[in-house]
DNA sequence: CTTATCCCCTGCCGGC
DNA sequence: TGCCGGCAGGGGATAA
């Protein structure tokens, strides 16, 4: 689920579960959780540290701790985080990771693809770290105006969708939010994103923030389940509705691939050639 | 430098 | 029921 929505949510429940506790013990159950590093050491440095914020930078988590060291996580294709009451029994068959808490509660965090990572850093030196340096403005806390979108569509052959997604212009929107967003501006995901007019890329520029703040407010209601899962409910509009009649036109919702990813769009509502 | 493709890993679902 | 291909809300490495 990780887009900026879920990240923003899980940021949210973060701060509700850590902020100013203690953490009594820290259990890395996969090493493959910092494979980059060789296999989380940090496990026993974390033990006992209290934790001070936390904090979202497009989709990386960032969990501050005293002495100026944070745990930066992020969730990829099938990461997520829990408080589950205190069990005396062994954790379940997708959990990587444990913060046991002093007053008896865990967050543990669950990766069915294990694609996840979860690292120590120093505080100071958190957005310099090579997978946070590039990172575009947030989505959400530094909108992109319509004046830099186009300047961004410009300086590219790619097409709309994947100017979008690409995380070193615009930090947080993935796969499903890129699809909901050019369905509600009206925008082809395949149309060159140089081929855009000024009308249609203020149209996007202006249906980001408002399609994100409703993402967080829809799925903070229930406990985030990823599409596919047990009971889950799909909330978008186009996202994997191929088939399905367009709510505006009625036209049925079409797939197709871009970039190697599902593309769900409504070929009434957005055209691929022309002004529509 | 830009862009496209492959790959990491595991689970689920539909078709045969 | 069992096997198999396709698909999956990420991004990094590598190739062209």
């Amino acid at each position: 689920v990780p887009e900026l929505p879920e990240v923003e949510i899980h940021a949210r429940n973060l701060r509700g579960w850590l902020v100013g506790k203690r953490i009594a013990e820290a259990q890395v159950l996969d090493p493959m959780l910092d494979a980059e590093n060789g296999g989380a050491g940090w496990a026993a440095p974390v033990s006992g540290r209290r934790v001070q914020a936390v904090r979202r930078d497009a989709k990386y988590l960032l969990i501050d701790l005293d002495e100026a060291d944070t745990l930066v996580a992020h969730l990829r294709m099938t990461g997520r985080f829990r408080s589950v009451g205190y069990r005396a029994a062994p954790p379940e068959k997708w959990v990587r990771m444990v913060l046991a808490l002093e007053d008896g509660t865990e967050v543990q965090f669950e990766d069915r693809r294990r694609f996840g990572r979860v690292w120590l850093a120093p505080t100071a030196a958190v957005r310099s770290l090579p997978e946070l340096a590039e990172l575009g403005p947030d989505a959400l806390e530094a909108p992109t105006s319509a004046g830099r979108l186009t300047e961004l569509a410009a300086m590219t052959s790619r097409s709309i969708k994947v100017l979008l997604m690409d995380q070193r212009l615009i930090g947080g929107i993935g796969n499903i939010c890129a699809a909901e967003i050019l369905y509600r501006a009206r925008i082809a995901p395949d149309r060159p994103a140089r081929s855009l007019t000024a009308e249609e890329v203020e149209r996007i520029a202006q249906t980001i923030p408002p399609y994100l703040e409703w993402a967080i407010a829809v799925q903070s209601r229930r406990e985030l389940i990823y599409l596919g899962e047990k009971g889950a409910e799909n909330v978008f509009t186009v996202y994997r509705r191929e088939g399905e009649p367009c709510p505006e036109c009625a036209t049925p919702i079409a797939r197709s691939v871009i970039a190697g990813r599902g593309t769900y769009y409504c070929p009434g509502c957005q055209p691929s050639r022309g002004e529509g």
